[in-house]
DNA sequence: CGATTGAATTTTGCATGCAAAAAACTATAT
DNA sequence: ATATAGTTTTTTGCATGCAAAATTCAATCG
């Protein structure tokens, strides 16, 4: 079985320039990027090579190759002669990592402060309304995805690619937790004020401040996804009585 | 040709516990990121799979795997069918990079105000006098890694091994310019001056202060680099004319 | 019945082979 | 001489094959 029906699936349009033809290792990180994020693969899952092939329709030359760009982005974890597995963090590893993202967060916030148009700030403020919608119309999904889209643009604000690369990088790492707290309900009124503070500091342009709301909020999206966890962990020790 | 020269290398004695067995990728790639941040491979330098096998004496598939990681970690840059090399950094990408670690190393520092311990405090002030004796003797090399000690316990300080990868990992990709900023005359007392700053602040456990020198530092060393390769960039146009 | 040793199976790590794309080279035409 | 088209060579991308390590399973022993 050749790799031709696979091909399909990604190839771009027969005709016209093909801009940017991706290679198939880098399809395949992104297919199983988007697995781990989306919880489909669950963190401690074993990926066994062969499995995953047959799933994908690709050799393992590929597939290995995707797997350690995966583990070097902290993705998956590969043991020598054992294979690779979904990173499963400890309580200690995920409160360090919402630590670092905490500070990344601040930062871009404080740089964007500083560097936003007065255009950019305009799409914030209608994301932020376009939220509070949401908020009055129990949009969850809605809501989420405001919430996020204001945090990309002061990301992109910030100026600084290097940063939002590892922002982006970090974020991953999360993601696959923060998509299982999002089933929660959110703490609308407390999230609310924060990001009514953070549009304030930032047409205020201080930057010091913004930083210190950003840090906040994201250490008490930390304390959400721990509840989950632990709530998950009785259920699941439970289950096991 | 089999690898059983190279194995032979790397192997552990034939003896006792095997504790911990590298896989031939796993060492590819400190090989290659050595020739990289130590400037072996030069940054535009293209990498011909054949040659680099040929010189590591491995195959192709180890050596990709290698390459496919490097490139994760932005040492190394791939397009499709054309092979990889040697990441080139504009002058715009090394201001955010060092931007990015200038927020890195003063969020350790924040974080290593309040969390470090008596005995670690006295052994960053031990390195301190010791990089005081290296430059009264003009010890270049001495100098420049007890610097690297200090900066490196400030952050081991932090207590966060998220944080400290991600340093790394950035620390990493402008390491290959530091190094050769490294041949020039340091600027001695400015920068003891900033050092002995530091220390004051992190015995009065003011995290901010310590913050913002280090932020400083960290700039100010990336202008040294910048001239440095302004400097080259001169030299190069020279050659050519 | 549990523990242990040894064979069978699976899985990983690496080398090699083949096809497609790119690069280098040559020859022809303007 | 330069530009272009065609051909050869090189290089990259992927599939496959084989050996070593690990895992599973079974049989034997305590």
């Amino acid at each position: 079985m050749q790799n031709s029906d696979f091909d399909a699936g990604v190839a771009a349009s027969p005709l016209m320039p093909k801009v940017e033809r991706q290679r198939l290792h880098d399809t395949v990180v992104e297919h199983i990027r988007r697995f781990i994020v989306e919880g489909v693969l669950e963190p401690g899952k074993k990926l066994n090579e062969r499995e995953l092939c047959e799933t994908l329709g690709i050799s393992r030359t590929p597939l290995r190759e995707a797997l350690k760009v995966l583990a070097a982005e902290g993705l998956i974890e590969i043991s020598p002669n054992r294979g690779a597995s979904v990173s499963k963090m400890s309580e200690a590893e995920l409160r360090e990592t919402f630590e670092l993202m905490s500070g990344l967060e601040a930062f871009s916030g404080e740089l964007a402060a500083e560097r936003m148009t007065a255009a950019e700030l305009a799409e914030i403020k209608a994301l932020h309304y376009a939220m509070l919608a949401c908020r009055t119309q129990n949009d969850l999904a809605g809501y989420y995805s405001r919430n996020q889209a204001i945090h990309d643009k002061i990301n992109e604000a910030a100026r600084n690619s290097a940063l939002r690369q590892t922002y982006v990088a970090v974020n991953r790492r999360l993601q696959a937790l923060r998509f299982r707290s999002n089933f929660q309900i959110p703490k609308w009124d407390s999230a609310i004020h924060d990001h009514d503070e953070m549009l304030k500091a930032l047409e205020a342009r201080d930057g010091k401040k913004l930083s210190a709301i950003l840090r906040q909020h994201l250490l008490d999206k930390r304390d959400a996804v721990l509840q989950v966890q632990s709530r998950e962990d009785v259920a699941a020790s439970v289950l096991k009585a």
